[in-house]
RNA sequence: UGGGGCGUCGCCAAGUGGUAAGGCACCAGGUUUUGAUCCUGGCAUUCGCAGGUUCGAAUCCUGCCGCCCCAGCCA
């Protein structure tokens, strides 16, 4: 899309070197490794552009790995809506993985560690583990069972693996330092036992290996270069090089027999963890958990409705791909937390949307305007271009006749300083069909303005001899006898404060909920539009970019989004 | 009071001792049958603060100040 400067950034920097001096023989392979236990996000998907990104800029590749250590919390449901949320970003994965997929492997570690005196069974429960875990300005002691021997560790491992024991009656713990100052060192816990069926694994295992053991080592199997994630890691960084250290798994093969069994490719690696900020929007929430209450609470319409920041919700939304891949190219990144204005990324849709979507003409908020001069049955065909500035998106016909619909808004009675429209006894011109001037206004017996009469001067239409007649303003308008009736979304964000996570003042983000996020009104579209495919995006001339409803348009009963309005630079003077 | 990070324009973000990139936003012009798009120009004498080193500091040193993360058998 937009040929952006080639980003630079701290990362870069780093692979750049490591390529350049031969490091990981000059390979790059990055992995996005999401727990499948719901729907990928807008944060998510900078974690994606930056190491898909990343994989294709050094002739590398990257990996998608499903992080499913976990199955208390996970679901196979989400595993195919994330791959089709990645997919749809436009993303490739050289390889999709699974963490579950190393479970034999992550066993003969331990048992390696075990061995090599670096972990030992612990029978305390886990609020014993917490007392003697010390705080964070105290240090901790050590567990009673730390000094356990290798063969009574090896037996009681084995065990556990086993199925002997119940949930929480014993974990594994790396052997490391209960007096660091860093909590993640004192002996972290790197086995559970979890007597739960796993989506991928079955029953196969009683017990599951912790994120920070498993992640390493799964980094390691997949031959992964540089293991990409945020900020709040950079305390587990000291425990994902122990870990890997000690193991040492490029030395020892037969750790890996499963994964060369299971006919998956096996070129270890000693990977290098390195963190970057997480990407915030303002006017929104992000955390999985506020967006799991508001599709449960039916706050809003589901993970995909158009407001939510999912992926899902962007995509329903109509927001392209290539406009989010190019937002998150445009913030950067950096180490530094930061909340970027929402604007940036309608900045971005629209930006995308401009160069791609092909223009109609529909009327949101109709009022009837009548051209007295046009006999009853007049009807003729107009010739319109498709897009301003792109000829290959070709011309169209518009049907035009007597009556009309245009924009209650571009009427106003009581004309207000700079308002170029229409205005009682004024003339404005109407896209494509000339310039018309108003002589009457009809008004209901309440004092509506339900319908304009008006003369039109077809001289002034494209080619005619009155064309380059000037007047202030354009707008746009539908033929009342071929346009179709659609419903139209109308969206708007969310939250009605930037920081809808701020509770200080007692307030949560519940109640900051945009009462008029979503509008859904009645609207008049040239009639070519109910034959919109779903998922197409139009721009409706001076109203904004719209798509046609991924689940409900059709063209029997058309159903259009609203994805953003256009830039509106005109500055209403205040009443 | 322990450990780990981060402070450069309204929002992002380069910068790695040689005299403050860029994007978004904003402002001012121009083009325009979308108040859109597009084009041109403007927009940090200063880098959280205070000292110090140096011919020279956003970059090095010292001390403050502010913000974020960590005490799951979650990831």
């Amino acid at each position: 899309m937009t040929e952006a400067t080639t980003p630079t950034n701290f990362i870069r920097q780093i692979v750049a070197a490591d390529k350049a001096s031969g490091k990981h023989a000059g390979k790059v392979i990055t992995r996005f490794p999401p727990e499948p236990n719901g729907y990928l996000h807008l944060g998510h998907a900078k974690s994606i552009c930056l190491n898909f990104g990343i994989a294709r800029d050094y002739a590398g590749t990257c990996n998608l790995r499903f992080d499913d250590t976990n199955p208390a919390r996970e679901d196979i449901e989400f595993v195919e809506a994330i791959r089709e949320d990645v997919r749809w970003l436009g993303l490739e994965w050289a390889e999709q993985r699974h963490a579950s997929d190393y479970f034999e492997v992550f066993y003969r570690c331990a048992l390696k560690l075990i061995a090599d005196g670096k972990a030992y069974v612990c029978d305390l429960d886990a609020e014993e583990v917490r007392a003697y875990r010390g705080t964070l300005t105290e240090p901790g002691r050590n567990s009673p069972y730390r000094e356990r021997t290798v063969a009574e560790n090896l037996d009681l491992f084995q065990r556990m693996r086993a199925g002997e024991f119940e949930d929480g009656a014993r974990t594994l713990r790396a052997k490391i330092d209960m007096a660091s100052g860093n909590i993640n060192l004192r002996d972290p816990a790197i086995y559970r036992i979890r007597k739960q069926a796993h989506q991928n694994t079955g029953d196969a295992w009683p017990i599951y290996p912790m994120y920070d053991y498993a992640h390493c080592i799964s980094d390691a199997v997949e031959g992964i270069t540089h293991s990409l994630c945020t900020l709040e890691f950079e305390d587990h960084r000291p425990l994902y090089d122990w870990c890997l250290d000690q193991i040492n798994l490029p030395a020892h093969p037969e750790l890996a027999e499963s994964i060369v069994a299971a006919g998956l490719s096996y070129a270890p690696s000693r990977p290098q963890q390195i963190e970057f900020a997480r990407g915030n929007l303002d006017f929104t929430v992000m955390s999985k958990r506020k967006l799991m209450a508001l599709v449960q609470d039916r706050l809003v319409d589901g993970w995909d409705d158009p407001r939510m920041p999912t992926l899902t919700g962007a995509r329903r939304r109509g927001f392209p791909a290539a406009a989010i891949r190019l937002f998150w190219e445009r913030a950067g990144i950096s180490k530094q937390n930061s909340v970027i204005e929402y604007g940036v990324l309608e900045g971005c849709v629209r930006e995308v949307l401009d160069a791609t979507a092909a223009r109609r003409m529909g009327v949101i908020n109709p009022l009837r305007l009548v051209l007295q001069n046009l006999a009853d049955d007049h009807i003729e065909v107009l010739d319109f271009p498709n897009h301003p500035k792109d000829e290959a998106f070709g011309r169209r016909n518009v049907q035009f006749s007597r009556e009309l619909w245009i924009e209650r808004d571009d009427f106003l009675e009581e004309p207000i300083k700079g308002f170029h429209r229409l205005v009682p006894g004024g003339e404005v011109r109407l896209r494509g069909a000339g310039i018309i001037r108003c002589d009457e206004v009809v008004k209901s017996a309440t004092g509506e303005v339900i319908e304009l009469r008006c003369t039109l001067d077809a001289d002034t239409r494209p080619g005619g001899s009155g064309a380059d007649r000037k007047v202030k303003g354009t707008i746009h308008w539908v033929d009342a006898r071929s346009a179709v009736a659609a419903e139209v979304r109308l969206y708007d964000r969310l939250f009605d404060v930037a920081d809808p996570d701020d509770d200080t003042d007692g307030k949560t983000y519940r109640d900051h909920l945009n009462p008029g996020s979503r509008r859904i009104i009645r609207a008049w579209l040239e009639a070519g539009l109910a034959g919109a495919a779903r998922e197409s995006t139009w721009q409706f001339e001076r109203l904004g970019y719209f798509v046609a409803d991924r689940h409900d348009h059709a063209a029997a009963a058309p159903v259009f989004n609203r994805v953003v309005t256009l830039r509106d630079t005109w500055v209403k003077p205040a009443k």
